[in-house]
DNA sequence: CGCACTTTGTTCGGTGGCCGAACAAAGTCT
DNA sequence: AGACTTTGTTCGGCCACCGAACAAAGTGCG
């Protein structure tokens, strides 16, 4: 795999790249006054970066009382980046441009556990796909990022330790992206990798410090830390999914009895909904054979028996969401993957949960709310995984040459 | 109260002084090896150091094949902290050298809660009486460390948010703390600097990634981030206390049901005891008031009364630290306050009661110990805190003036 | 309209932190 | 004893950054 965090660009030079990602358009005198540098060594510093086509002089600003700023634009279309989202039952790929736009999506249904391989011929078959679509110059591609539903290991990060993926155990599947597209591959944790959307785009833009709640087959956490993702001694930190919460709770995968994952999973969500069906007759999923997209519909749709199955989630939900709020003290807690589209309907009996299990000082401080990223949040938190790295290295832009 | 964070000194400085106190005594080209800068640059900031009177040429080392080196040694008693732990029952102060040592030590129970007047008198009063017994110059006094039952805000860190200890609320004892003495003074939450205490000095030296948790009057958590007291979004982060582990449990003072505090804190503890004497009439503490201090030396005499009430506080304990590993991953939990002395007693029954509740990968991955700093600890730690910011600002060390 | 004042961006000489080369001092090893 | 190492210092120089000065291009007031 290709590294390319070895050699660090200069500091100054990435501050004021990164503050132009930001502000998309601002002077050099305006640059001077946030970084607190002369302008005379900003304008240096620009005028290496403009030379890099990473950023571009887009007109004049408005007159502050004297002589008009000209703007310095970040140029989005200067790279493309490829995120892909490995799910335990699907496949999704998304391209994105600099800013996050989405340039091409796929998303496929696959049994990625017990067919591995076909899992790896159909994420470069997708990505071959997905910059056919966009159909530009394909050297501008950056990178790949990669979610994988698993803990990731920080001290070797392309290697995958999983149960639940034996085969992407080791290199395989990364080096063959790798080779296959010639550019660096960064994998990381699906629920890590969702809360870098979020902080990024999503509810979280401008928070340093919040937990991100993934609930699909598994219910996994990405804490985020000071703007960084926290991984924890051994990269396990947000396996909340085998947290019990039920001593006399359904026996779990895991070996143990009452895991939250055998409450709020998706598979346990729609079996919850098949055995209400005889207690909800007049519920629009009586006589169908509910998955959780019809679930989270008939919720929007306040259906009884979906209202009870989302309420039921959120109860459980509560017990661990009260628990990091006591732990750890997030400025907020957003809720993705399943369920999210639920909004208001999961939020106000979750609140309730929190309410009664924290201090008022914690609960009444941290704000839990939805995301509306949809569907694509992992796929695009791993596209981002990736911008992240680049705005931290611009070595890793495509075209700039190693100083 | 005094500020001393604004000014920040030189960088290099900073770690070159810091690694000497690491090292205790090293050469100018080990420094220089060390911090990866030339012995000539070395040799400049090393030449200012020596000024200060915080290290000082102490003697030749020896020699690796040539010159013999010339060692630099930290003059631990180049000045003094006094450290307060203000408890829920007791006052204890510790005045300590720069290498933690105690150069002084004095403990006094009180009604801190009930009479806070009394307890800020209590504290100048044996703050004198520890000056008076290390019988040293005053001026060498650098700071003033308190540790207290309550979350801190670390928006205004001198300002103590309290229901615990209302009368502490806002400036009034630390801002006469702070004219007594004429020196700096530095509040945090009692677990937090007992976690910096065993950072620094204890079971977790040389670990940056732990949880310590502190099981007193109440129950707290001090969570080490890359090697930094985390506090979360409002300063709450670790008040675990109240975490809700039985819906059906015993009603807490914070209003909810089934807090952890109600189960581990140190009344509830001795309550228990009590409860437990006449099924266990042959325990060395059948007929006597138990105190937790006699319970946990029954408990080291193997006394099957003490045993018990151990056990039953760590299967407690073991939900909520299963938690936390969960949450957090952390490389270790260490255990201080009430039982720590325990240790095998108390950790055997909590590894088990964790293992049931974790995923293999975590629990195994993270050490479960006793602190073995004592009654001292959180003192230590508020005293630390001061000799932390001293090392991070050599500016508040006496005698050093502003470069 | 003209004039005083602001702000921007560039130029240019200077400062300070850090470096490398060179060297003397003081060791070790054969 | 002589060759080689390591240490610590000196000294010239590099480079990032700065401040002063300036021209260009605005605003606003009389």
């Amino acid at each position: 795999m290709i590294r390319a965090d070895v050699v660090s660009d200069d500091d100054l030079t990435r501050t004021v790249l990164n503050l132009v990602w930001e502000r998309r358009e601002v002077s050099r005198a305006e640059i001077a006054r946030s970084t607190k540098r002369s302008r005379s060594t900003i304008s240096e510093v620009v005028g290496r970066l403009l030379g890099t086509g990473l950023v571009a002089e887009v007109g004049a600003g408005e007159s502050r009382g004297g002589r008009r700023p000209i703007l310095v634009g970040f140029q989005d279309d200067a790279g493309v980046i490829l995120g892909v989202d490995v799910g335990a039952t699907h496949i999704s790929l998304i391209l994105t441009d600099l800013r996050g736009r989405t340039l091409a999506w796929r998303e496929r249904a696959h049994p990625v556990r017990s067919d591995p391989k076909g899992a790896e011929a159909l994420i470069t078959a997708l990505g071959e796909v997905c910059l056919a679509e966009w159909n530009g110059d394909r050297f501008r591609l950056m990178g790949i990022g990669v979610a994988v539903p698993s803990p990731v290991d920080p001290g070797s990060p392309d290697r995958v330790l999983d149960r639940v993926l034996p085969a992407w155990r080791g290199h395989s599947v990364l080096d063959r992206l790798n080779s296959v597209f010639g550019v660096p591959v960064f994998v990381d944790n699906d629920a890590n990798l969702g809360a870098v959307a979020e902080r990024w785009w999503g509810e979280a833009v401008g928070i340093d410090d919040f937990v991100y709640l993934k609930v699909a087959t598994g219910v996994g956490a990405g804490i985020m830390i000071g703007g960084e993702i926290y991984r924890g001694a051994t990269g396990v930190a947000g396996e909340i999914g085998h947290v019990a919460i039920d001593p006399g709770g359904p026996e779990c995968l895991c070996g143990n009895r009452g895991c939250l994952a055998t409450f709020v999973g998706t598979r346990q969500l729609v079996d919850r909904a098949r055995a209400l069906l005889e207690r909800f007759p007049d519920s629009v999923l009586a006589g169908t054979e509910p998955d959780i997209r019809a679930i989270e519909d008939a919720a929007l749709s306040d259906d009884p028996l979906a209202l009870q199955v989302v309420t039921e989630a959120a109860d459980r939900l509560g017990i661990v969401v009260a628990g990091v709020l006591n732990l750890l003290n997030p400025g907020s807690v957003i809720l993705g993957g399943s369920l999210a589209r639920a909004e208001d309907r999961l939020v106000k009996p979750l609140r309730e949960a929190v309410a009664t299990r924290t201090l008022v000082d914690s609960a009444a401080a941290s704000d839990i709310r939805t995301s509306d990223l949809g569907a694509r949040a992992t796929a695009l938190g791993a596209a981002t995984h990736v911008l992240v790295a680049a705005l931290a290295n611009p070595r890793l832009f495509p075209g700039v040459k190693p100083a």
